[in-house]
DNA sequence: CGAGCCCTTGACGTGCATCAACGTGCGTGG
DNA sequence: CCACGCACGTTGATGCACGTCAAGGGCTCG
């Protein structure tokens, strides 16, 4: 946001805006039709689901370091907000962030590009979903995961170069978010691992072997 | 657009804007990171699809009547654009819609209004592709086509009564967009037959028999 | 009439789900 | 201290939904 507003404007923003904290595995209150307020993510990892009515559920987007969470101006977005990781937002009043949007031309036109952009990831996911197999899903997740973890937005997450980080996602939630089951994932790790393209460490620990060979997976 | 917009802008608009028609199956030319161009979707169906490396491609959305077609602002959208049935667009130059947007603050909440709904849209496609079963994707499929046919914004296309329609989509369309192979597509369709949820007839018509059970499988 | 699509139908194979058992680390309470 | 439960991950055996392969039918077009 610093790119794009002026140092009055960012001053304003700064004042009407609060920080909050979660710890992981929590549910962030008010993401349903009538949510009063709107974030940006400081640090940490969100995961957005939705679900079927027997129980099935699916991740339907990673929000990490810099990107938004909440949908201002209207109608109900249907899907729950739960932290992945220890989570830090930057909160703003609902209104008052559309007020903001609409005073300041930028702001909005910011906002308006980085939806552009998430409607391209949805799709690009859709793709994924649709078309690859098993091993292919993960090696874009743990790609994917590494891109996102080694960019700049996210300065305190790891160093550029490192080649070893945590997955901020469980089993189980790398399954959601991949469309796959628990013991699939397991399984495809290892097979991962026995192609020498990463090693897994203790807990959620993963580190980078081949890096080519997971793009060529892709 | 009508709705948000002034007469003396409505005017303007449609002073600057021109129609296009494409036959079936046609390739959109210029849906590339310098598209120069911006339209909005008057009659037919138009298929957005994105491919992998070695060919297996994936249809990430479909556009009907009132939906926008391209990207303003900005960077790369990496798809293609094919026309499913015969389409009719209102197109505009893009730098012209930009410069509109720029200057209607209407306009352009409007079109970051869709784009929200359309990246809504995506992620409840995330979760139907990764997690229902083909005779569910087929089912919610059906119903998707029905209601965007039905729609109050599609004057022509069908009386809103109509439980007898075409899909816009071949057999192997359909597999693309539901992530299935043209085999299963057929067969689960002979399966909802069976079951007296649908009628299917010559070419690509199909009747509605039983809607609560189609939405019940959703 | 034959060529070429699109669609259907059947037989068979396989990737992933399912079911089940077990190991490991951690907190809790006896 | 161990016993216990519990969440999480791994591993193996088995099953099934969907993919794959192959053949054939109906349609349009030259």
């Amino acid at each position: 946001m610093c790119r794009v507003l002026s140092a009055r404007h960012l001053d304003e923003l700064n004042r009407h805006s609060y920080r909050k904290r979660y710890p992981p595995g929590q549910l962030i209150a008010g993401i349903t039709p009538d949510q009063d307020w709107f974030a940006i993510v400081i640090s940490g990892a969100i995961k957005l689901t939705k679900s079927l009515l027997d129980g099935r559920q699916q991740i339907v987007a990673l929000l990490f370091p810099s990107d938004f969470l909440g949908r201002p101006f209207g109608t109900a977005s249907w899907h729950t907000a739960e932290t992945a990781t220890a989570v830090e937002l930057c909160c703003f009043g609902r209104k008052h962030f559309e007020g903001l949007m609409q005073d300041q031309a930028e702001l909005k036109q910011l906002f308006l590009e980085r939806t552009l952009d998430e409607l391209e990831l949805a799709r690009d996911w859709i793709l994924r979903l649709g078309r690859s197999t098993a091993h292919e899903k993960l090696a874009a997740f743990i790609l994917l995961v590494w891109r996102r973890i080694r960019a700049p937005e996210c300065a305190f997450c790891a160093r550029p170069e490192a080649q070893q980080f945590d997955l901020p996602l469980s089993r189980s939630e790398i399954a959601d978010y991949l469309g796959l089951r628990i013991e699939t994932v397991s399984r495809q790790l290892k097979t991962l691992e026995a192609a020498g393209a990463i090693k897994t460490g203790p807990g959620r620990t993963i580190s980078l072997k081949d890096v080519r060979a997971l793009e060529r997976l892709t």
